[in-house]
Parts: structure tokens; sequence; C-alpha cells
RNA sequence: GCCCCUAUCGUCUAGCCCGGUCCAGGACGCGGCCCUCUCAAGGCCGAGACGCGGGUUCAAAUCCCGCUAGGGGUACCA
């Protein structure tokens, strides 16, 4: 097999969608699993929607997770004279032609097979002029009318179509501009694309595209429609009801090798394994093995897959990923407390924002706010004895870590045969205010002996004393 | 309307190509239990699917046909 050269071609008019992120995905995995070449060119024919913000959005999203392109990003806009050499040339051979039908009678006669429930296709009447009247015209290619078109489908398997389904495509417009099935096809052959891999969106398209290479006189590439990715509504994913751009999910501190881990689980799989490095994806992913139906895009495994990828890092190297969220958040990730504090929030956290919203908790060294549920619930007349004693007790500790904590509390609790689940929880309101938060060892190990034990007495005074 | 695609637990999927080993396996989610200072994390257990109807066959989730349902396309957008 010679060495497959595949590429993304996304459009820049928005947000780099997630859905094209695994198009891209799919083509990068197999450039990079069969030694090929990965090449993305910015399909930007459409002036009045492209724009370059667009472009550096595709651009740093692409970064982000880490699909660098071994050839481009080729622009569109720049490579009209390939275009237009090669629509004079299909001109010359007639294999395309000018069409002077305006875009008012074109549009009428839509309307009227549409009144007639018909289906509406190009009549053709320009096909065989032999005159060149000095008005406006679109260049169209001369589409067989009879046959049928075959496309043998890495995913989709073999497809055969009608060609009296299509009329003669238009390739040019009236400005002279070229259009996407025209452009995308002569860029492939030019780029020397072996395997067409993208959205099934794009299946309809296909049948004119071979007929346009075989016009062009160029040899098939292979040809793989991807499933499409629909939401929970089981439509395709939209702005509207989803998020979906792979920026997003960035802010929002997912991690990039969960972005794509998950994204290429929908629609291909490896047995039953639901974890993968993505070294492990470049030596597996092939397109036979992806499926051909579309998939929902489950924000809950997503979650979870994050989770663990955050659970599987060292505290270090989760304070060091999530640095901008904690910044971001007013903490300065070199605090000596944030360390540990990460390390106590890691099985509690999905994302890195939520880590670093996390962390906020113990930010705040002075006096605490009670909630005033868990105040009246947790703080009663009997903790002003314990919580005293208690404080007393850990006063005598010099090496303030959990560990030690523990153990004297442990001790402690015995010698008074008391239960840790009737001083937990308001040691806890004690401390954080709140009923939840992690181990009271850890927080108390956080916040160092002062903090902690002038909270544990401040709740015990906050505490009714008897009547 | 017409054309194209798709169809296994709520969701992602394994199995389907090469029928029997599948009273259908894994994961997320859900329910329960355990652990436990709360919440998580973790461990264990559980409920949960071959869309329907016809064939073919000794035997069908697996092959064939039809239906139904869902999705996509039908531009001088990409």
């Amino acid at each position: 097999m010679t060495a497959p050269r595949v590429r993304f071609a996304p459009s820049p008019t928005g947000d780099l969608h997630v859905g094209s992120v695994r198009a891209s995905l799919f083509n990068w995995l197999y450039a990079r699993r069969f030694g090929g070449t990965f090449i993305l060119r910015i399909e930007d024919t459409d002036r009045a929607r492209s724009t370059d913000e667009s472009t550096n959005v595709i651009l740093e999203g692409m970064r982000w997770i880490g699909m660098e392109p071994d050839e481009g990003p080729f622009f569109q806009s720049q490579r009209g004279d390939l275009y237009r050499a090669r629509l004079d040339e299909l001109l010359d051979a007639r294999k395309a032609y000018r069409c002077y039908c305006t875009k008012d009678e074109v549009a009428a006669k839509r309307a009227d097979a549409e009144r007639q429930k018909k289906l509406y296709r190009y009549d053709r009447t320009c096909r065989d002029r032999t005159d060149a009247p000095d008005l406006p015209f679109v260049v169209r290619a001369k589409l067989p009318e009879e046959g049928t078109v075959v496309i043998d489908d890495l995913v989709k398997g073999r497809v055969e179509v009608r060609n009296d389904q299509f009329d003669d495509l238009i390739l040019a417009r009236q400005d002279g501009s070229p259009v996407y099935n025209f452009t995308v096809v002569v860029d492939d052959i030019d780029m020397q694309i072996t395997h067409v891999v993208r959205g099934d969106d794009h299946l309809n398209n296909t049948p004119k595209q071979i007929h346009l290479y075989s016009l062009l006189g160029a040899p098939l590439p292979a040809f793989a429609h991807l499933p499409m990715v629909h939401g929970a509504n089981g439509k395709k994913l939209s702005k509207r009801d989803n998020v979906v751009s792979i920026l997003q999910f960035r802010d929002l501190g997912y991690l990039p090798e969960t972005m794509l881990t998950f994204l290429v689980r929908l629609g291909w799989a490896h047995g039953d394994q639901e974890q993968f490095t993505v070294e492990e994806l470049t030596q597996l992913f092939d397109l036979k093995d992806v499926r051909p139906s579309a998939a929902v895009f489950d924000e809950k495994k997503l979650d979870w897959l994050n989770g663990f990828k955050l659970r599987e890092m060292t505290p270090a190297a989760l304070r060091d990923r999530a640095r901008t969220f904690i910044e971001a958040v007013g903490i300065d990730p070199e605090t000596t407390w944030v360390l540990r504090a990460v390390e106590a929030l890691q099985p509690r956290a999905n994302t890195l924002l939520q880590l670093a919203k996390g962390l906020r908790m113990f930010t705040d060294r002075g006096p605490v706010t009670y909630d005033e549920k868990a105040a009246r619930k947790f703080l009663k007349e009997e903790q002003r004895e314990r919580l005293t004693l208690l404080a007393d007790r850990l006063a005598e500790i010099d090496d303030f870590q959990a560990p030690a904590l523990e153990a004297a509390t442990m001790a402690f609790l015995e010698e008074h045969e008391w239960k840790m689940k009737h001083v937990g929880q308001p040691c806890r309101v004690a401390l954080v205010g709140g009923t939840v938060s992690p181990s009271l060892f850890d927080v108390m190990e956080i916040f160092g002996k002062d903090v902690s034990l002038a909270r544990l007495r401040a709740a015990a005074a906050f505490a009714p004393s008897e009547e």
C-alpha cells in the first residue's frame, strides 16, 4: 500500500465544531497509522461567510488537540489560477459549457416545478448552444444523463446512484468564482489525495464529484463517509442546544486527550477497550472499523472520561495542567497549600474548571460564615465542649499534617467515647462553613494550625449555650 | 415530494463479513449494598437491547425481502 494522503477541509465560517474535529481526527489518525500525510485545506471560496477569525479558531483548535497538519494550511481563496485553468480545459474540451440562463429564470423554473410537485433539475437549455452572446454566464459541467455511479465507500459499503438524479452542476458562478463541488475535486486531484474521509452529509455530493474526476481525467480516490454526531435530541449537534465548539470544551476544563478519546469512540471501537492513549490510537485506528451509523454525543460519559483522566495524573501534574484555570480564579498555583488542596480535590472534580473552583474554599482564612441550615443542624450546644476540647488537643500537635491529625483525633475520640460521626460534620461546618468538603484532616492541614484551631474555637463559641 | 444513509440496553459499543460457543458481552448513566467524618472517588451486586413482519436454514442478532422509524441531501453554501 502506498502511503495515504488525506485532508481535513473545513470552511472558516464559525466555530470549530466537535463534529469537524472528529472528521479531522479520523483523517489524522489514518495518516499516522499508515505513515501517510495529513493536509489542512481551508475552504474559503464563499467569501461572504468566511472570516480570518474563524480560520484562526480552526488553527488554534487543531493545535490544542495536537493535530498539526503535515502540509498546509492551504487556502482555496489563493488558488484561483488553478481553478480557472482547469475550468478553461473543461470548456475547451467541451466537457463544460457556458450557461446564460439567469438566476431569475432558473428560480422561476424551480418554483414552477415545485408547484407541480415535480423534481426540479436544470433543463440543460444551454448545453448544446453554439453561439456565444456577450452576456453574463455561469459554467456548468456536462454530466451523463443515463447510467449509474457506484461509490465503493470504506464505511458505507457499495452505494449506487442513478445519473438522472443530477443536473448539469454549476462549476463557476456568474462572477467567475468556482463552486465547492468543483474546487474540492480540483484540489483533491492536485494534492494527490488518496482517501477522501469526511462526514456522510457529503455522501450525496460524491456521485457528482466522481463525474468531475472523470471529466478531469483523474483517477478516483477511495471514499470514506463518516456517520454524523447527534445531540441528545437525535438531531445534528447544534449550537442552539449543545456545546459544540472545541475551544469551548477547552475553556470548560476538558483535556485534549479526553476529547480525542471520546470523539474517536463515537463510531469506532477496538473490542471492549474504553481507554486509549493517543499513541495507541495511532497504532490501532483503521477506517474499516468505523461503524456506519450515527452516534449521540453523551456529555455524561464525556464528564466521566475527563474525570478518569484527571485522576490518573499525579497531583503535581494536575496542578500544572490546571494552571490557567487556577490563575483565573485568583490563586497563584505556586502557593504552598495549593498542591495539597489539588490532591484533596482530585477525586471530586471532573474538569479543570471544577477543580479550580473547588480551590476557592481554601483562599479565605478569616472568620467563617456558616451556612444557616448547616449551623442549626450541627453546631448544637454539646459541640461547645467537644470542639473546644478537640481544639485544645490538636493544639499540642506540632506536625500539623493529616496523618498526625487523624491519629490524634481518633485517640481523643476514644478517650471521650465519642464517635467520628458525631463530631465530623460539626467540625466541617466549623472549618468551611458548610457540609461538603474533602477529608477534615486534609482541610486542617491545608488551612494550617492557626486557622484551623481558630475556626474550631469560633464554632464552639458560636454554638448556643444552655439556657 | 424525490434521492441517499442508518437501525443491538436510555447512551457509546462488542458480536454480524466467515449462521450454532449469545437465554447477547463491556462502558457511561440509573438503582442497591460495601467503604466512610460529608461529598466524591473506589469495590461489589442489579435492572436494562437484537424495531416489526415475512422468508432461507436442522439452527438467525448474524443471510435475503418488505415495512416502519430516525437521520442526511435536494443552492450561482460548504
